[in-house]
DNA sequence: ACCTGAACACCGTTCAAGT
DNA sequence: ACCTGAACACCGTTCAAGT
């Protein structure tokens, strides 16, 4: 009466399962020492299980990024474009954030992915309503989801940095080392260049120099 | 009379050729393919070796990268600040996507180093002659910092999908395969969102705006 | 189809030893 | 100091086999 055999897994893995743990140990251990054998290992099978449900270890990867890129917000209507445009930019940022292992996923693998694309729809069908053309929606796009990118990836990279000791330690005798003769611009501005490495604050000055130049582009079209 | 033993190494390693081979492996062979297995048979030695002068695979790494900053040219002098900009984030750009693999070690790895300090320092230096505040001009050193390497990062990553065709092919199928009632903006912009991954003037419209927020930042100062 | 187990060709790094 | 050689604890992936 008992269909099932004492053989503890069966039938109990799945691609989303994988999934969730696999962006389990991206997230506890780093996505450097992120492994399939581990997650193999956490699920309790063997680690040619993974492979009935991913061709390989990029396979995976792509599948977490989609996984992770349908917690984008959407764009929230009824507010000028330059808010919708400041609210896709911030909320990419926030869940970069809150999941350091998607700056790495989007910089290191392709695009593809039907939540990737309905991120980009939202951008561009805010720029393309705000009336910018064709090809400067697409620029924009572009220019915005590399700015996001790399300054949150940077952000997330001198965090880490900051909680290593030795590395921080490492960093910290770099500076004081660098002589005042030779680099008299970045010694006098130690403190403020530490203040930049992150933040909402700096995130929000990169963008709204860019709005800033968007704005006087609609102002007077090229 | 022959003091030297037959047995081939003797002395020829050093600092400097360690990390010329290992740039040149991982230009040849990629960043991810890479092992200091690798670097040491291609020099003839056993992998042992090079943990006398590198105290382990990071630390090589940050070697590599501050043998590329070296390369990074100097700021040029008797030109408007806006030109001056231009010029240094031109000049990183063109360094990276000469070493693709300088853009991932500069993603992946902590600052430090001399050479990052002498880029910082021309870029810093142009900001504050431009007569921006301490607290500006680090804002914008970090902001046009993460630009050109977010932007140069993604331009590298495509241009490497393009050149893999099985990759190549499954992002074809990915973008073919998104319904146009679902993805109105993205299919409909899907030429010129091809047009603009990457490329001089999709790098220059980025720039630019963030320098059109800058002078008008420069007219009217908060 | 779903999963196992052994095997292959790799890694970075430690440790003890040689010169 | 400079380098070797064996060893440890890992990888991703292939292949043949079981159910």
């Amino acid at each position: 009466m008992t269909p099932a055999k004492t053989r503890t897994p069966r039938n109990t893995l799945s691609a989303e399962l994988i999934v969730r743990t696999a962006l389990d140990l991206m997230e506890t251990k780093g996505l450097d020492a992120f492994s399939l054998r581990g997650v193999a290992a956490a699920l309790g099978v063997g680690p040619m299980a993974l492979y009935t449900y991913f061709r390989n270890k990029d396979d995976l990867y792509d599948a977490v990024r989609d996984h992770l890129m349908a917690l984008v917000p959407d764009v929230p209507a009824d507010v000028p474009w330059p808010d919708q445009v400041r609210a896709v930019c911030r909320g990419l940022r926030t869940l970069m954030l809150e999941h350091p292992c998607l700056a790495q996923l989007l910089s290191g693998r392709p695009l593809s992915g039907h939540e990737t694309a309905r991120t980009a729809e939202g951008l561009l069908g805010v720029l393309r309503s705000a009336g910018f053309d064709k090809e400067t929606a697409a620029r924009t796009h572009t220019t915005l989801f590399t700015y996001v990118l790399g300054s949150t990836s940077w952000e997330i990279q001198m965090a880490a940095e900051r909680r290593d000791p030795d590395a921080w330690r490492r960093l910290r005798t770099t500076m004081e080392s660098l002589s005042s003769a030779e680099f008299p611009t970045v010694v006098g501005l130690a403190p403020e260049l530490a203040r930049t490495t992150g933040g909402d604050e700096q995130f929000d000055y990169g963008l709204d120099l860019l709005l800033a130049g968007l704005e006087a582009k609609v102002r007077r079209p090229a």
